[in-house]
DNA sequence: ACTCGGGCCTGCCCCAGGGGCAAGGTCAAC
DNA sequence: GTTGACCTTGCCCCTGGGGCAGGCCCGAGT
């Protein structure tokens, strides 16, 4: 893979170098000036460009990475990184990202596709609803009014905190859930609940006790219940995904005229961290009588 | 489903409703503007914009396809369908689409990735590439100079009109190909050519005589080659992904101490209407002696 | 030496799909 | 009436360039 010398000395005009590399000269001056692709030259005088032939592979590079939709900051990133493990973890990085968004994207497309053509009656796109009896049972929960893009993070927090907590009253003895008690998912900034169920609901309300209302804690006994609810993979718990699968559940209902009995919920079965972007992780569920 | 009249009489304010469709108001202007959602009632004097509770599902259907990064006009022509097979149709082909532009995008990120991390010299990303022995064959040929973006078309085009032409020839004897005269992959507009292997010569020369030089015609007889080709899926066969598979070719050539022959080329060997994204129709391939 | 055509330079406006902010008008509750 | 929340339009910002204008530069032909 010698190239002799004339690779490094024979230094090409932009639109040669353009050419060369299948990019635009426009495209070419942008990288120039955000110093992603500086020319081996440019001519003091006459602010001309020259690249050196050797900077084609380089440029190639950019061009695939560019192809993959990857903004030119990340592209710098990896460029950046030279030939080698880093570059090629970063680059797998960013594709997982694009994996997964549209593996989300590809269950709200099919959900929608289903249910334009008219025959949501039939199967609600892709998601299929049951019902189940859940028990009587003692929760601890953590309430507060949430924006959707601070959701996330509230309930990885809350439900971690509460799990901790659950550890002093008897261990977690149920799902941990998400309760919405305002819109069907918080238009506005409706008051969402995390809820961990104990097996120890004296040692829960010491607890509470114990930790005042700073951070809006409670504990109650929830009833039991009937859910009808639809398993959606984690890809699928974002918004507005998982949007889909909370009207997939309401149009169940309405077919079969039941109505909610109380505030909807996402039940959180499984282990978050280890979980990937296609693994069942949550129950989207509506209380029905 | 009977929402009563107080569905249709409240109002709401851009906010309100903004909130309701998880949509910004800024957001609700431009549909606005664009005449993609309009409201109910604009206040004369004021420029106030008021919204049915009823356009609350037009609303959160225009933002589920803007998750699906849907382009306004697209969304527009979905939604002007109304609910039915049509809008469906539109969706799934504008999915398929998406699906089809990450697939060529995932081949290669698969391939970037391999390359990064350094064990090109080992698998090539996800390219095998073989060689194989070519007998020497007729062509009737069709020779253009094409730019990148006309060049799917004019290939479908140039080699409908020579695999019909073969037809007088003695039919088609060989698998169809495209050979590219210029550089690797047409920087400018090196020419390309068109081939289709027949199997009567004397019937070949009389067609070409007769169709003239209108379409750049010409009859030659290939001589028998050994290509170093890698097969690629129909997805792979769009720029600039089919470099991958080119320079893949390259690099197995040259740690073998090989070097092209001749110009490289396109094999055709599948029916490309029958065939979807992933299913394989092209072998990328160089002369090499 | 002069000119001509093509290539190159910078700078400006344009696209989608909004976000953010400013200046000012409105609405409703107290 | 007042106050604060809400609404309006308009402007500039982002990314990743495309397209064009006006002006300089370069090499080849005369």
């Amino acid at each position: 893979m010698v190239d002799g010398p004339d690779k490094d000395l024979e230094l090409l005009t932009i639109g040669a170098f353009a050419a060369r590399a299948r990019l635009s000269a426009k495209a070419l001056r942008l990288y120039d000036r955000l110093g992603l692709l500086a020319p081996a030259h440019v001519d003091e005088a006459t602010g001309y460009r020259y690249y050196r032939a050797g900077q084609v592979e380089r440029a190639r590079l950019v061009a695939m990475l560019r192809q993959l939709d990857m903004p030119l900051a990340r592209i710098a990133e990896v460029v950046g990184a030279g030939d080698g493990p880093a570059a090629a973890g970063l680059l797998g990085a960013y594709w997982a990202d694009v994996e997964a968004r549209v593996a989300g994207q590809r269950t709200l497309a099919e959900y929608l596709r289903g249910r334009l053509s008219g025959r949501s009656s039939e199967m609600y796109g892709k998601f299929t609803v049951e019902t189940v009896q859940t028990p009587a049972q003692v929760v601890i929960s953590e309430k507060r009014h949430t924006l959707v893009d601070e959701l996330p993070a509230w309930i990885g927090a809350a439900l971690g905190r509460l799990e901790e907590a659950a550890r002093e009253c008897g261990g977690v003895a149920g799902v941990p859930y998400v309760a919405y008690h305002a819109e069907v998912s918080m238009e506005s900034d409706g008051p969402a609940e995390a809820c961990v169920p104990v097996a120890d609901e004296a040692a829960a309300r010491a607890w509470a006790k114990r930790r005042g209302r700073a951070w809006e804690t409670a504990v109650r006994v929830e009833p039991a219940r009937r859910l009808a609810y639809t398993r959606i993979t984690k890809a699928q718990v974002a918004h507005p995904q998982i949007l889909a699968a909370f009207e997939a559940v309401e149009e169940w209902m309405a077919a079969r005229g039941l109505t909610a009995t109380g505030p909807c919920r996402e039940l959180y079965f499984a282990d978050w961290e280890a979980s990937g972007p296609g693994d069942p992780v949550c129950d989207v569920a509506f209380p029905v009588s």
